[in-house]
DNA sequence: TTATAAAAATGAATAATATTCATATATGCT
DNA sequence: AGCATATATGAATATTATTCATTTTTATAA
């Protein structure tokens, strides 16, 4: 018989277009899933995917499915913030710290949907630039912190986001854009266009050119289109999420290229004081970011 | 976690007001409900039901849930009709012989719904009146059958409904009237008005009156309306079902009454042959008929 | 084509948990 | 009070979901 945890999976499946990939995404095995499925299929006597090659594909009655899924599930989501609200008065303070600047375009909208489901929640950005968000925390100045930040320390606790590739930005035509993966010594002398943050917050220069070693020139901007706009202008080149930079690539504006044969990762962590990470408010903050991270952000997997 | 079965929980929790009655309706047992709504009310942390005395009441929250309960329902089963659809030819034909006059009343708006869910299906109802209507199951005349007859022939299978409770129907300042409840002898020599159907599908003669060996006169009627007309007119009285004379009690324009202390109850199924049972247009016939019976209709108790 | 890697399917074993059974407790009614 | 009825509860059981270990399938490169 048809459960929620069928339709929780069928939407994994369609956002993420992999069996595998969405059994990460609801904390279950493959194999779990591709039971799940099987049962399905067995019990409406349909297939609901077709698989061609490696993708999958939906069928007719998998989107069907796939639409009640999504209908069912902000209903669900819907109830339990109203139970939420029963249970515990929810006004309350939510003061997020950035540690990455290019975060700031994605959590806009997030904010934007936190504040209609929790109007009595005061949700603030904590402004301005700062050397140690987590200090922040500590100091009660603010609430929550998003970053890469996850090595446990006591009265915090670190809620996965999301892991992503920070890609090389290069003007089109660059010369280094005739290589496919870039290697740590074509980054010899050349100019990093960064955010105004220290060096050993920025990734490429603290896990690649560092201990190997390469020399570099630094130069910064406040803001992601002051960076690729100078990048375009071939001033140097930058180093960014490649959710960040989706869109500037497909307009030709620039051009991306991976770090290392495997790539340069980065994981996003939400950390918070232990306290704030039972409220009701903060619970729905992170699914809510987790879920509009992973139906509108392009190239970023599951962590954890 | 919150899963489907819940809500289908809630829902018959919602229409019987009571967690035995409840349980009967998603066959599982008293405790299992009750085990179900504790592990509920534990993950919200809220009293989702609020007892004073027997009668259960739904708090704020299990009202919440109700709602959306009863939507979520609405919509999984809309989803399955159209897989039912994808998953084979649907056109069909159900020719419904009726063994009992008054069901009409009742399942005329059933047929509304069902004809809107299945435009392709014909859906027809065996008119006149019929001495055996299992025989026209057998004869290809009809494929479903609406009526009490419940020992097992080959080929065919019966669905339950409901139970529902004879009453006598009496005119208002009927000296019978004065008795809560009739017994046998008060019927000697009375005149019953009747459907006009063979002695032995009339419950009240054939399991009351008949062995207890009482006289009794007997007048026809075709139509329900015209039953009560003759009763309320003091012609004789009338043996009806609880549900099928509620409004007119209600308006006192006749009074009802218990036969015998158990009172006289009848069982009603749904038979139809083998095959036709498997289609999924019969199945979503059934599901539609018994919710819709049991929230209309007042005072009948789910069987098996 | 073959080798190899990645993804998914499958069957058996296991873990998880829902349900029942056997009670206890609470409530209403005479 | 005492009985009948309704619900709650804990332990035992049954069921079922999930994992583990493995095979099958597909894609990619040599």
């Amino acid at each position: 018989m048809l459960e929620l945890r069928h339709l929780r999976t069928l939407t994994a499946l369609r956002e993420t277009g992999s069996v595998s990939l969405a059994a990460k995404r609801v904390h279950l095995t493959q194999s779990a899933l591709s039971h799940q499925i099987k049962a399905l299929q067995d019990y409406y006597q349909l297939p609901l995917i077709q698989r061609q090659g490696h993708a999958i594909q939906l069928t007719d009655a998998g989107k069907r499915l796939v639409r009640l899924a999504e209908k069912v599930i902000m209903e669900v989501q819907a109830a339990e913030r109203d139970l939420a609200r029963l249970s515990q008065r929810t006004t309350g303070n939510l003061r997020i710290a950035l540690e990455c600047h290019t975060c700031f375009d994605w959590l806009m909208p997030i904010m934007d949907t936190f504040r209609e489901h929790w109007p009595e929640v005061e949700l603030d950005l904590v402004s301005g630039f700062h050397a140690d968000p987590i200090k922040l925390l500590k100091q009660g100045e603010a609430d929550i912190v998003i970053g890469s930040e996850n090595k446990l320390q006591r009265g915090l606790v670190h809620h996965p986001l999301f892991r992503f590739e920070i890609l090389a930005v290069l003007a089109p035509g660059h010369e280094l854009g005739k290589k496919r993966v870039l290697d740590v010594v074509d980054f010899t002398n050349i100019t990093l266009i960064t955010y105004p943050v220290p060096e050993e917050r920025i990734d490429l220069i603290s896990k690649v050119l560092m201990p190997a070693g390469i020399p570099w020139q630094r130069r910064t901007a406040e803001l992601t289109v002051a960076i690729l706009q100078l990048v375009a202008s071939r001033r140097g080149i930058a180093a960014l999420p490649n959710w960040g930079i989706k869109s500037y690539v497909d307009h030709d504006y620039i051009i991306a290229r991976r770090i290392g044969v495997n790539g340069l990762w980065s994981d996003l962590f939400v950390t918070a004081r232990k306290e704030i990470a039972s409220l009701p408010y903060f619970q729905d903050f992170l699914t809510t970011s987790r879920n509009q991270c992973f139906a509108t952000l392009e190239g970023i997997i599951p962590l954890e």
